[in-house]
DNA sequence: CTTGATTGGTTTCAATCCGCAACCGATATC
DNA sequence: GATATCGGTTGCGGATTGAAACCAATCAAG
């Protein structure tokens, strides 16, 4: 019992656990998605992705706990409840842009709809990539893990947000 | 913008869900976040991620079935059993990027260890970002969805892909 | 005001999944 | 031959999930 909340707790320091225990549940993506996607009410979640009440019940209070979504009632109709994503959620957007078009390239093997467009040019977005400092494109092999401490911190390099 | 009986039909051909199918499970992002960083035998998953150990061996048979690890039996000592990342795995390393970039801005508040750098510049990557097809960086406010019939194909369109 | 529909849940129960510990077969090492 | 290592499998109890029924509050119609 302890154990498991240790473990949880030791887990949490990495960056990639610790947002997986906000989102990585079985469903949460897909709400993410739906959300992202102009969802807002629990009906709309409830029909369109097909899961169970209880379940989307318990993702949506899950997600608002979290602080991704926001649970906003409706002013005009007091049955209704908007979900909506707030900054933290809407910065997950990468994320399901990376993991979609990885379906896309190596799964459903087609480009998904609807298509996420630069709203002046109208074109789609680039594929995401790895980029270094300058812009450059980086392949794999142009890539490294290294310690932090061993960073070479040249003069004026600061460490991002 | 898209109204709601567009968006049911349109959710179901978004391939995040086909995504999610192969890498979705509780685990799978953490094994492959071992992977990525170099860990390849049973042994080494188990005691550095602290998972079960049958739930580690499903979830690595699932992976392997899914084409994202290969299992390379050790030529050198039988005993021993390689997980390597192939071409489809390690074409997640933007997803892995993503949320673990997402996880230390919103969750971890502190960069993680270690730091994936450009081998030329030892510098560090780049945040993930979503950027317009001649390279600019796009904010929330310059996107937009659009179906994929509506798409502005510009004069001088040559049978798109 | 009464009736019925809509919205956003909760409850109940069976099936599944997960974590843990113990065990196991095939090797390699001493 | 004895022992350790590696990559699993098995059995069990508790947690999680899914389907369906039920429910309270609110709104809309007559």
């Amino acid at each position: 019992m302890l154990d498991i909340e240790h473990h949880r707790e030791l887990l949490r320091q990495c960056s990639i656990a610790a947002a997986l225990e906000a989102v990585g549940e079985r469903w949460s993506f897909l709400i993410l998605r739906g959300a992202f996607n102009g969802l807002h009410h629990f009906e709309e979640f409830q029909s369109t992705l097909g899961i169970a009440r209880n379940i989307l019940s318990n993702r949506l209070c899950r997600l608002v706990e979290h602080g991704i979504l926001e649970r906003v009632p409706d002013a005009t109709d007091r049955r209704k409840v908007a979900y909506d994503l707030t900054e933290k959620g809407l910065d997950l957007l990468p994320v399901l842009l990376s993991l979609r078009q990885w379906g896309e390239r190596w799964i459903s093997g087609r480009p998904s709809n609807p298509v996420l467009v630069d709203r002046v040019t109208r074109q789609p977005i680039q594929p995401m990539m790895v980029r270094a400092a300058d812009g450059r494109a980086l392949g794999r092999g142009d890539l490294e893990w290294v310690d932090r401490s061993d960073l070479a911190d040249d003069a004026g390099s600061i460490s991002p947000a």
